[in-house]
DNA sequence: TTGTTTCCTTTGGTTGATTAACTAACCGAA
DNA sequence: TTCGGTTAGTTAATCAACCAAAGGAAACAA
């Protein structure tokens, strides 16, 4: 009995679901899925943003976010236009053309991980959930850090807090 | 009460850990995710193995593990052998040096993982593997020959019908 | 006004990956 | 035994995605 190295394995093959999910996801959409990413995001946060914003939200430089977005005009899927606000910021929209794109890349992981999660029964969900945010907090340095310490009864609240306003998968 | 948005934030979690620890590593002791990988494969091989057998299991193509490999022989990490069974086969083997930088640069993700793991109760750990099991298989229906090393970088020992073996999240 | 901070881009890299073309070695069948 | 096909690995050219450092320009604070 090895669970410690089942759970590894079960743990990798998630990561890799979706590491290959985002691959299909990005061919679908015609573009990589780095540039995806920055259409997710612009698309969730109502159509635009800026690039300070999405360097923030995805972990990457500014820098990275200026070649990301250089490419995304060059193919049409998104377009710059300065902040009338403040001069020194410049807003990313998604074109039609974009949010074609966007439209023809469904969240397939996701859906399909929501389609299969609502078939559960009630105490499944429960359980899953709760596992699912104690491995995340396993893993998550942040938390460890906020309380060193899990017990069980800590697992409802060790989410609150948590600024990081991050996407879903 | 969403459990459905609170599973998909805490995986989302979970990848994003997984995520940020393997660019940490980049910046640490100048160990590449990458070149840690390779070296982690070989040594779990038992101390050697082939460019072959090392771009099957990592999902890559044979070029990208030669320049890999190059790199780590360079650094003095592996050292390259000519098989005396089949000529055209290469040998890859850790030094002692890469040994060495095997033991410093622990896979701190996993290690994390496995320490709060074996704490757990043996309930909880039955309850978290059957959880992730469970989860996995909602979202990876393929069977995959997973090792238990915990990266995002794939392992997958049947590459065959997938055409585009590419890593990295 | 002047100095500082913020937002973004530019420049010049590195890493990790690809494909295509190549060499060398093995192997099976005529 | 030698020819043709397959396999293992390297080389070369290229690309995507990241970064740090060094700006420019606008906003802000003193």
């Amino acid at each position: 009995m090895d669970r410690t190295d089942d759970s590894l394995i079960a743990l990798r093959r998630i990561l890799r679901a979706t590491e290959l999910y985002e691959r299909d996801l990005a061919s679908a959409a015609g573009v990589t899925p780095a540039k995806l990413r920055v259409m997710q995001i612009v698309h969730m946060k109502g159509g635009w943003t800026t690039p300070k914003a999405l360097a923030t939200q995805m972990g990457v430089s500014q820098a990275t976010i200026t070649g990301l977005v250089d490419k995304l005009a060059k193919d049409g899927m998104v377009h710059r236009a300065q902040s009338e606000t403040d001069r020194r910021q410049v807003n990313v929209m998604l074109t039609d053309d974009g949010k074609t794109a966007l439209d023809r890349a469904p969240d397939a992981l996701q859906q399909r991980f929501v389609r299969e999660f609502e078939r559960l029964e009630d105490w499944e969900q429960a359980q899953l959930l709760s596992s699912l945010e104690r491995v995340a907090a396993m893993l998550d340095a942040r938390d460890i850090d906020a309380s060193p310490v899990l017990t069980v009864g800590a697992i409802e609240k060790d989410t609150h807090g948590h600024k990081d306003p991050r996407s879903k998968i």
